[in-house]
DNA sequence: TGTACATCAGTGAACGCGCGTTCACTGATGTAC
DNA sequence: TGTACATCAGTGAACGCGCGTTCACTGATGTAC
């Protein structure tokens, strides 16, 4: 009597979805093939072809999932950590970054927007999911710092997002570390920056 | 009479650097290849590997001509700027920036550290003149704050760092495009906030 | 000044590989009647 | 309840492609004597 596996998977797509992740991840975006995938998934090479049409649009959908999770991942930080405007914008930082670095090769992906189909709904959706989170915290701390101009929440979000960008960037790019002590430099406290000036950060003199 | 190409090329490695540039600014790290780019030049499809070994030595070699022009455009904002830290800093956002803009392929591939040979000496050594302008303006602007702890440089040069990184990174992948204008949000202005905090970017009420 | 020889740079054919895509197919499922 | 049929999901062979790498080669250059 010999276990044999049904014609039909039953959910190949998330299947396939997970093998790509993995293979994602082992290999980055140049190992991500439809071939791969399927071989990883153990299924027949053209399967793929049923659920995702083509390359483009199987990693559309890898970066669809990135962009879900990133956000899922953020809002989590903001959830446990305080409910003010430092607390928020630090939350921020740590989700943001701690993705970056779980998720290398995807967040990679995330923003090479070349690699994937950057009109589907879907991604755009999640994606819109993960910067409203910092577009909303941005707000709050135009709000706190007493700032009157109504779009001057966009200059805090831009230099929020660009530093925490450039930092998890730089750091799954193996930079940014102490050659002495062979850590990783800690984020940039740009909340603190913003609120107290770099005077309040402690490393000025008296 | 044929006009003939002498069999020896005479700056064979040149021109395939040349025709390496292109054709990854044309379709990305994936497009640039050892045969692609002999066909470029306009030569056999073996002969770069007397130059290069393998696609690896290539893309090493084309990493290092990277750094060195990185490295050249900030020198070259800081030499025309108000020779005071803060017209350094801003001299070496707009030299980062506009080599990212100029250069996306290679400034992508440059913080890709997977696809070239990060233990090459040359490269190594082009790496390092671009950061140690960074690693100078940020000791300058130690100074000019005033900071006692002798380490307290890095902070600050981690902080610039991440800020122009992040919004080089952003801006090439067609992030920061304000979405009423069309226009790209400015760089943010990290060398202000530091010395006169954001109540001073004019952007605060009374 | 001439010659022999080593070294170097570039050639072109050949190899095997993984890839995306197409195609006719087959097994399974669901639906209309 | 049973049957016919449409639709769907997955198969496996085949295609042509560009790739890195190897190989024996050839033309050109330079150097020793």
């Amino acid at each position: 009597m010999v276990e044999t596996r049904p014609y039909h998977h039953g959910d190949l797509r998330s299947a396939l979805l997970t093998a790509a992740l993995e293979v994602l991840e082992e290999g980055g975006v140049a190992a991500l093939s439809l071939r791969g995938t399927a071989a990883r998934a153990g299924v027949s090479h053209a399967a793929p072809k049923h659920h995702f049409g083509n390359r483009k649009g199987l990693v559309t959908a890898i970066a669809t999932i990135g962009y879900s999770r990133f956000a899922a991942t953020m809002a989590e930080e903001c959830a446990r950590s305080a409910q003010n405007p430092l607390g928020q914008v630090r939350a921020i930082n740590r989700g943001y970054v701690k993705f970056a670095l779980q998720n290398k090769a995807i967040f990679r992906l995330m923003f090479s927007r070349d690699h994937y189909d950057q009109d589907n709904l879907e991604l755009a959706q999640a994606a819109c999911r993960a910067f409203t989170l910092l577009e909303e915290t941005s707000r709050s701390v135009a709000r706190a710092l007493g700032v009157v101009e109504a779009d001057a929440w966009r200059d805090i979000a831009n230099l929020i997002w660009t530093t925490v960008h450039g930092y998890a960037h730089l750091l799954i790019d193996g930079r940014l570390v102490n050659r002495e002590t062979g850590e990783p430099e800690p984020i940039p406290d740009i909340g603190r920056l913003l609120f107290e000036g770099f005077s309040g950060t402690g490393r000025k003199a008296g």
